[in-house]
DNA sequence: GAATTAATTTAGAATAATTCTTGCTATTGC
DNA sequence: GCAATAGCAAGAATTATTCTAAATTAATTC
């Protein structure tokens, strides 16, 4: 057997898709995600996505939802042990999650700051990563 | 029947405990919280509280972390979908999971700072609770 | 372009953490 | 002490998610 780097690639990668070769069901799962920015979850996925590919399965959603989620085009939202959510917003951000109507919006950073201003990292920690999740009430003013 | 707030109340709530009547069980698991501060899932911490009390059952467990929870004397802190984990550090802190090691670090806020002070917030939004995961290396400086 | 190989999808079973139910036990208020 | 209430144990049930195996689709080789 060739080694791997010798191997010819099956498809090259293209920059945008993180590599992920984009089928029907991956790609209807993305423009899905992208086109209601409401923070599905996987079942909400599901039932969006069998508008155009009736015959997709749950399984196959939570798969496409797992690689995008790997190749960094969409993040994972967690709320307590519900159902994780979906985002495809890139940019760092938070979410806020409204205990009055269940709906969860994006929270941005104030450009120029920075976390690591307000935390006590311990000593020699190197953050991958970056969950800020609230919850409260949202009034209207 | 006497409406609910002319009843007498069972036991009147210290302010310490939260108004949670302490049993027998609910202080060993209270207990095996503070003593070690290692952020234990409930199975952990069911089977600590076996050597004290080995006919406990793991229900009973779940039962009182959510009291201690409810209460407010016991935090829950989640990374992504793995097992719940309790923290009984109710000071304002996030958490910093090391990925070498599997464990979980408590995070102070820098003193004097405000995370209001680096997010847009929502118009209108009252926060009830933050949450801050961090995920990453610990090195060894 | 047909055959071959590999990747993907589907459907349903399996898993794991947590919650629920039921019958029993302990505690409280009187 | 007795009735009423709260708490507990054991195991069943639930739910989101993952796994498995077979079928389908796509890519590669000839």
């Amino acid at each position: 057997m060739l080694p791997a780097t010798t191997r010819k690639r099956r498809k090259p990668a293209s920059p945008e898709d993180g590599g992920l070769r984009m089928t029907r069901q991956r790609q209807e799962v993305y423009d899905i995600l992208r086109a209601h920015r409401d923070h599905p979850t996987a079942t909400d996925v599901f039932l969006r996505v069998k508008d155009s590919l009736p015959n997709i399965s749950l399984a196959t959603v939570y798969n496409c939802l797992e690689l995008l989620v790997e190749h960094g085009l969409v993040r994972q939202v967690n709320f307590e042990r519900e159902s994780s959510r979906f985002c495809p917003n890139l940019e760092q951000h938070g979410h806020f999650h409204d205990r009055g109507t269940g709906t969860i919006h994006d929270v941005k950073f104030k450009p120029g700051t920075d976390l690591a201003d307000v935390l006590e990292l311990p000593q020699g920690a190197v953050i991958q990563d970056i969950e800020i999740n609230l919850r409260g009430l949202l009034h209207q003013t």
